[in-house]
DNA sequence: CCAAAAATTAACCAATTGGTTAAACCTTAT
DNA sequence: ATAAGGTTTAACCAATTGGTTAATTTTTGG
């Protein structure tokens, strides 16, 4: 048993990796406090005392698997974000490839989310990782944009929380905009498919000048 | 002890309504899992059988306060949004009430989509009203705007979404959003006022023909 | 004033929680 | 083969959970 900061290697099959693989599904979707160690051996195919061989409580076990979530998500924001790139390509690929996440992990953002507000301490001291994606190099890049006068005026914090709300909020508000927009599951889900394009559109459109 | 659909008459000051606000209170930040109902009970100031004598278990304390929030956040929608006016007024004032409703009531936006996400069907049965939002008269609103050539081409499904991710999603991931563009809170707090502004603009840019 | 009813409490209960312990079970290197 | 190491398990523990019971206090109506 190694001291990792993010898990055990993916992929292999060890003991420690079905508990952590185990221990990754039941969290992101119920919580911490939603979770019990007895489910998470139970879906790993093992006896409870055995998580607490490997990873010594429910603290540190939840510690690992948010850890591991949480640096997985920085870092794709951070990939796309810091690319040198004309503005409007960078939106488009920005967008793309957030959604795109998003619907390979649909359980991670809400998780994200709620956890965060629930235990914030616990994420701000051990969980967060420290290089966080720098937006300071997009504002800049839109400034310049509005100084030249190729888009409209708009402050670069509102703009790229704009993007942001308009990508993840759909997934993670889901049921709720189903029922609001009468669809059925199948209907959500092209629906859904859809947004990449229309997102794009839509802040390309509010940018003109 | 009536038998009501959504609690006590607020206001009076009853065991019954001490009861119900700190059930409120807690339930709201914490969820159903992430609360007790000696933390209720204390809350309230008095002893845990008082509970059961009020309300007969923790399941239908939770859901009468979890269908008294839904049922004030859905009129409050169902208000702005059935109105008839023009469509650029109605624009505003649903963006105008929506962020005003949510930041007088920060934490019910993230208690819903959570305790959705994680009791769909209770929610669904129980405790969601019937008489939703109905969009479709926006809908048609919209498409005879784009049919006058007076905005831009889009489908009202999306419109509609934009509008609420941007309302929404700032206060629901206010931490992270703080995180990210590295503001305090006192400078995250006059973020949150400038959206409503912010908002409208955006949203009646991106729709100009 | 006083008995009936309602409100409130302390004590208790079974089940579940996270966590521990000591024994049993491999694997493996000599 | 066997001693030693790591691995896995059943049994157990104290604390907390939602919930109940019976007794006590407070209110109320005649």
């Amino acid at each position: 048993m190694a001291k990792r900061e993010t898990g055990p290697e993916p992929g292999s099959d060890t003991t420690e990796q079905k508990i952590f693989d185990a221990a990754h599904e039941v969290f992101s979707q119920k919580g911490m406090d939603g979770s019990t160690m007895q489910e998470i051996a139970d879906r790993a195919g093992i006896n409870k005392a055995l998580l607490h061989y490997y990873y010594r409580s429910k603290d540190k076990l939840y510690e690992m698997v948010a850890r591991a979530i949480l640096t997985k998500a920085v870092s794709a924001v951070r990939g796309v974000l810091e690319v040198e790139m004309p503005l409007e390509e960078k939106i488009r690929r920005f967008i793309e490839t957030y959604i795109g996440i998003i619907s390979r992990n649909t359980s991670i953002p809400l998780f994200i989310i709620s956890e965060i507000n629930k235990h914030p301490d616990r994420f701000f001291s051990n969980i967060l990782p420290q290089d966080l994606p720098k937006p300071h190099a997009f504002f800049q890049q839109v400034e310049a944009e509005i100084a030249a006068g190729r888009i409209r005026p708009i402050k670069p914090q509102h703009l790229i929380v704009h993007i942001i709300s308009m990508c993840v909020f759909p997934f993670v508000g889901k049921p709720l905009m189903a029922v609001l927009l009468g669809m059925n599951p199948g209907e959500m889900k092209t629906f859904l498919k859809e947004r990449t394009e229309e997102v794009t559109q839509f802040v390309l459109a509010g940018l003109r000048p």
